[in-house]
RNA sequence: GCCGGUAUAGCUCAGCUGGCUAGAGCAGCUGAUUUGUAAUCAGCAGGUCGUGGGUUCGAGUCCCUCUACCGGCUCCA
């Protein structure tokens, strides 16, 4: 007999052999019927596995991400066998489960496939399903492994065989149907009830552009058709709040086939709102004892070889300006931490001075290979919210927690909650891909893991993803569809104060290398508006939003009264609109609405007569009638109480 | 840059296997209507079908080039 001790404590005792899936149907029937996947002792193992040792069981269901995850990979299998079936020749290669679905990336030789084709493969994958056929693992030798995908000509799985040690490699069976794989999966293929192929997309082999490009096809599935159904609604709705779209109905910003891709163009709303951006931005930035500088968009190309840049990215980037004069070269300014560099260095400074904190909404321009551009999120010409701060090395600590202290104030000011920070730090396995010395670094990261603890970031390190010239903290946030993206980010840099050889003057009355810091609150301003726009789906808080309030005559009769109440809400530092349109009511209302007017105001007869303004929220909260005064207040109360001072 | 897809009016989209002067809704303009909380009615105007080339008696439709956009991959100072 062994014992079983289940989540919530409990000991059963089972006879030597029992499989989770006999652990599920002792405790209930339900629960046999709904259990997909099992973890004991913190293993991923079948529920058909013979438990022969006590132990820790877990039993997963579809609620579950364990469950999910065990779903979609079986799911994996089934569109492997569909492809197999369908093209064949085809090799596989790796097919694990992801956030929300699966992929398989093969390499389909002469075929190709398109999207006409996915209803072919989904058919294939239903039928497979409904075959019931059971996940069966089994372990073999690694001779035995690598002669079963070398008499299929599959050198993919030959490379992963390769590298994995003997005695640990198993394989999984379904109907006719043979994996390489470690394991976790549903019972039977008969719980697939729903597939959906997504998408297909190319993908490197083992993720490297040298390498053959594979085809890789995103499917989901469900245990229901209705939860499928669900799903594309959802992604439907996503899609409405998709930045590109709204930013255009919103008249934010354009795209122009000729000035060029990946160059933003801000029409007037735009504009406007990224400079209250700005501007909030610089209020809080003059307290915490930011200075304003400016610089020029372009630059010798001398500084980007001081700065190491020029080296670093120089053939991947847009090619030198020249000059009708001989031997000039500029560069469009990639970044904007050389120019500082060079203010810095204006003069002598002592260590009393320091810290420096140089900000500048810097326009910057970066040559992004154009498979990468998107919307206003990558984009070729962008505005950092940027500033350099030169300190002491005793001072680095302290300058870092401050500036995590003004991200934090800014993405709470604009409602992100839910936001993630990441430490990168360097690639241990590659030194070489960094400038600086080890120890400097060594010193960098440890002084950023500080800063996040103490400031109790809810933060994950990522090995390999730090610049070449120093390690970062990054604030990541998601779109609509659920991808990623840097905003704010704070860099340490050993490096460029070095190569710009920046000193100041120590107690000591020696010469001392200061310690910079890059950072940035917002990102860009292109990203994070985009980024805010799917987050509101548009709807900005109130203090930021392009037009506060609405102003709907009735009829041609109340035109002069709603001229004059916007006159009022102006004295008020009320932005508002008039639609003074031969329109009804009706329409003006419902196109308020889709124009996302915080606060619609009609003035018809009563309110002319009693010098008031009849309350509409977007949304069609009906807040009646009050007087110019009382709205004001109602606006005022509402900006003061979201956006809080520094 | 790579793989796959898309491009028709300001916007959203029809236009089947090539065959009369390329359609609709919304937006726009003109007129009627003077409206009380999500679409008043009528009329008018608007498109070298992304670009350049080719096949054909004939191309929005088929083929190629380029450009831009979309989904991924790689990249992201």
């Amino acid at each position: 007999m062994i014992n079983i001790t289940l989540p919530d404590g409990s000991v059963k005792e089972f006879k030597n052999g029992s499989t989770p899936m006999d652990v599920a149907m002792s405790i209930s029937e339900g629960l046999a019927r709904n259990v997909i996947s099992a973890k004991f002792n913190n293993e991923t193992v079948e529920t058909s596995t013979e438990l022969t040792t006590d132990g820790d069981l877990i039993l997963y269901t579809w609620r579950d991400d364990e469950g999910k995850k065990a779903f979609w990979h079986s799911s994996s299998h089934i569109l492997a066998q569909a492809l197999e079936e369908l093209y064949p020749g085809v090799k596989l290669t790796i097919g694990p489960a992801i956030d929300n679905g699966f992929y398989y990336d093969v390499d389909l030789g002469e075929h190709s496939i398109s999207d006409k084709d996915f209803k072919k493969i989904e058919d294939k994958m239903l039928e497979i399903a409904r075959g019931k056929h059971e996940y069966k693992m089994r372990s073999v030798s690694k001779a035995e492994a690598l002669d079963f995908y070398r008499s299929k000509g599959n050198e993919y799985k030959v490379e992963l065989i390769e590298n994995l040690e003997d005695g640990t490699i198993s394989f999984c069976d379904h109907d006719t149907f043979t994996d390489l794989c470690r394991g976790g999966h549903i019972p039977n293929t008969g719980i697939v009830k729903a597939v959906k192929v997504m998408s297909v997309a190319g993908a490197y082999w083992r993720g490297d552009e040298n390498n053959t490009q594979l085809t890789r096809v995103y499917g989901t599935s469900f245990p229901k058709q209705k939860e499928l159904k669900e799903y594309l609604a959802l992604l439907e709705e996503a899609k409405k709040r998709d930045h590109r779209k709204l930013g255009r109905e919103l008249e934010l910003f354009t795209f122009s086939q000729k000035v060029g891709q990946g160059l933003p163009l801000w029409l007037p709303k735009g504009a406007a709102l990224r400079e209250r951006l700005e501007n909030f931005l610089k209020k809080a930035q003059k307290k915490a004892g930011y200075e304003m500088v400016v610089s020029p968009h372009i630059g010798q190309k001398e500084l980007y070889v001081t700065s190491g840049h020029y080296a670093k990215y120089g053939e991947d980037s847009f090619q030198p300006i020249e000059t009708p004069k001989e031997d000039e070269e500029f560069l469009l300014k990639p970044m904007n931490c050389p120019h500082h560099c060079e203010i810095y260095n204006y003069r002598q400074w002592s260590y009393k001075d320091l810290p420096k904190r140089y900000a500048e909404f810097g326009t910057v321009y970066r040559y992004e290979q154009s498979g990468e551009l998107h919307g206003l999120t990558r984009v070729r010409g962008f505005t950092q919210d940027d500033a350099h701060i030169f300190c002491t090395p005793d001072q680095l600590d302290e300058e870092f927690k401050n500036v995590i202290d003004l991200v934090l104030y800014v993405f709470g000011s604009l409602g992100f909650e839910n936001f993630s920070t990441q430490v990168s730090v360097r690639d241990s396995q590659n030194p070489d891909k960094y400038i600086g010395d080890p120890a400097s670094w060594d010193r960098a990261e440890q002084a950023i893991i500080n800063a996040a603890k103490d400031k109790e970031l809810d933060y994950i390190i990522e090995e390999g993803e730090a610049a070449f010239y120093g390690p970062k903290l990054d604030f990541m946030v998601k779109d609509a569809l659920g991808r990623s993206w840097q905003l704010g980010t704070i860099q340490v840099d050993y490096n460029l104060p070095e190569r710009f050889d920046l000193t100041y003057k120590g107690s000591d009355n020696e010469l001392h290398r200061p310690v910079m810091i890059h950072r940035a609150p917002f990102g860009s301003m292109e990203r994070f508006v985009a980024i805010l726009l799917e987050h509101t789906g548009g709807n900005f808080p109130l203090w930021l939003t392009p037009e506060q309030a609405i102003l709907l005559s009735i009829s041609e009769k109340y035109e002069k009264y709603a001229e004059k109440v916007l006159n009022l809400l102006e004295n008020h530092e009320i932005r508002a609109l008039v639609d003074n349109r031969n329109e009804t009511i009706g329409k003006k209302i419902r196109e308020a609405e889709t124009s996302k007017f915080p606060y619609m105001l009609i003035v018809g007869e009563q309110e002319e007569k009693n010098g008031t303004v009849s309350v509409r929220k977007h949304g069609g909260e009906d807040l009646g009638s009050i007087s110019i005064e009382a709205f004001a207040d109602l606006v005022n109360n509402e900006i003061k109480s979201t956006l809080k001072e520094f």
